[in-house]
Parts: structure tokens; sequence; C-alpha cells
DNA sequence: GGTTGACCTTCTAGTAACTGGAAGGTTTAC
DNA sequence: GTAAACCTTCCAGTTACTAGAAGGTCAACC
């Protein structure tokens, strides 16, 4: 299969699976007389694989080392466990800090009156932010 | 002051005042003999206002906006109330997502047994999601 | 006067992970 | 024959900085 319907099977677009290969995070696939790349279904198994990694927060460096891991017999369940454990912790870690940015905007817009004149408990706030909020 | 004083005031690096200089977001300051940049406290007023907008979640372009109705005085409230509701939206879509990631990586983790062995619920998973997960 | 260290300046390039678009070749269908 | 829909490579742009190079300036100390 070519290019495009390789995206359509994974799920990434064919700019997308060219620059994977650019990168080496996918090997090289095979060509035809003119060029085009052709793609078997285990290619497309590992874009797949990629998609659903990146789908669930992994960097590509990440992605890197859990294809790796896939692609290897002899690793360790461990392993894969540990960046899975981490990815978690990150994750938090921003959605923490999402909901503590949610809560002073919240915060703000309650005391704003959202009307047509200029007094605005927002614009106050990010003038001069009580010291409590930070 | 000079811009590093500015810059321990604001919270910003002098990187990056320059930098918004650069882009315009905030208006060139008068220069010494020798080329120096001299901030007036005005100026790291407004440094600050963009700290804390960016702080919460605000995009430099948003930033910009922010700004423009600071400095405005026939502003609206409404359209900065506007502008942190709709952020606060944009924030809320994206914990969602990372909520929902994270889901599936305590799954995924769960069911792994993290060991020294190459079976792994989370490669399997990764190599063939089922459908329900997505 | 010389030197050291800490400032300051501009400019370029790099980051992450693509995406858009240009310029050009190929294939398929009508 | 030609138009649409593929494919290729390569370059530039995105966001919001940050690192670093190359060089000027300033204050203090000996």
């Amino acid at each position: 299969m070519n290019i495009s319907e390789a995206a359509r099977r994974s799920g990434l677009s064919s700019k997308t699976i060219r620059y994977y290969e650019d990168i080496g995070l996918t090997a090289p696939v095979d060509r035809t007389e003119n060029g085009y790349r052709v793609y078997e279904d285990g290619a497309v198994e590992e874009l797949k694989f990629l998609s659903r990694a990146r789908d669930v927060g992994f960097d590509l460096s990440e992605c890197r080392q859990l294809l790796g891991l896939h692609r290897e017999s002899g690793r360790q369940s461990r392993h894969a466990r540990a960046l899975v454990l981490e990815k978690t912790e990150q994750l938090q870690q921003r959605i923490d800090s999402l909901l503590a940015m949610q809560q002073v905007l919240r915060d703000m817009a309650s005391r704003c009156n959202g009307d047509e004149g200029p007094d605005c408990a927002i614009l106050n706030d990010l003038a001069s932010a009580d010291e409590s909020s930070l």
C-alpha cells in the first residue's frame, strides 16, 4: 500500500509518517521503481503503535523507547511500566498546574462585572496580583 | 533601572523582556548613551502584568489583547471577562484530555506485571488498543 | 594602567512535533 | 490530451522562549 493508505489505517498523516521516517523513529520502507514508499502491514502496525503512544501523552523520545521495547523480544515489562508511571506523574503535575490556573481565572471572573464599564477585577488583578494568590 | 533589575522585579528573564520588546508586545524603552535599556516603574508594571497573564495560561496574543485593554481607559470589562471565560474553557478541555490520557495509562499500568519478563500489557495495548478504549 | 567579573548589546540557531506550500514527477480516468 | 489525485523533496513557519557567540561597558581592586 502507499503512504496515504498507511496514513488512513494508522491514524497519522502522510506528512507525519514521512517525518517519523526522517528522524529515524521508524525504519525507511521500501520504494517502488518511481520512488513511492510501500507499506506492509507490519510497518502500519508500528505506525499505529506510535499513534497510540502519542495519544496517551508520550513524546517522541519516549515513543522511541517504547517502540524499542516493543520490538525487543528480551524486553522486561518493568521498563514499560516505569515509563508509564513516570508519564502518569507528569500528567498529574500538568493537570494540577492547569487546575490552579483555572481557579485563579474563575475567581477573577466571579469578581468582574463584565459590563460596558472600564472597572475590571480581572485587569486589576493582573496589574497587581495580591501576594496571597502567588 | 537596567534590564536585570526589571527582570528581577517582574519575574521575567532579561531575555524574555527583550523578546517581548522585539515582537512589539511592549513598547521600546529609552536607552542610555551606551545603548543600555532603562526601565521606569511603569514599564516594570506592564512586565509584571504580562508575567501574571502568562502564569494563568494566556498566550502572547491574548496577553497582547489584555494589555491593550489594560492600557485603554475606555475599555469595557466584558471584553476581559470574555477572554477569561474562554481561557477557562480551553483549560477545561485540556484538563479533560489529560485526565483521559492518565486514565488509559493507569489502566495499562494496573494490568502490567512490571517484572523481568517480556509479557507486557502496556506494550500489548499500544500494539493493538481494543476499540472500546478509543 | 591593567585586569577581572558582571553587566549590557545584537544576532543566530535550536527547541517539539509537526504543518503548509512550492516545485515537480506519476498514475488513473475520462 | 488533460485534469485530478497521487507521490517526491525541500524549505519555511508555528510558540515562546533559551543558549550561546561575539563584542562593548562599567566598577572595583591592585
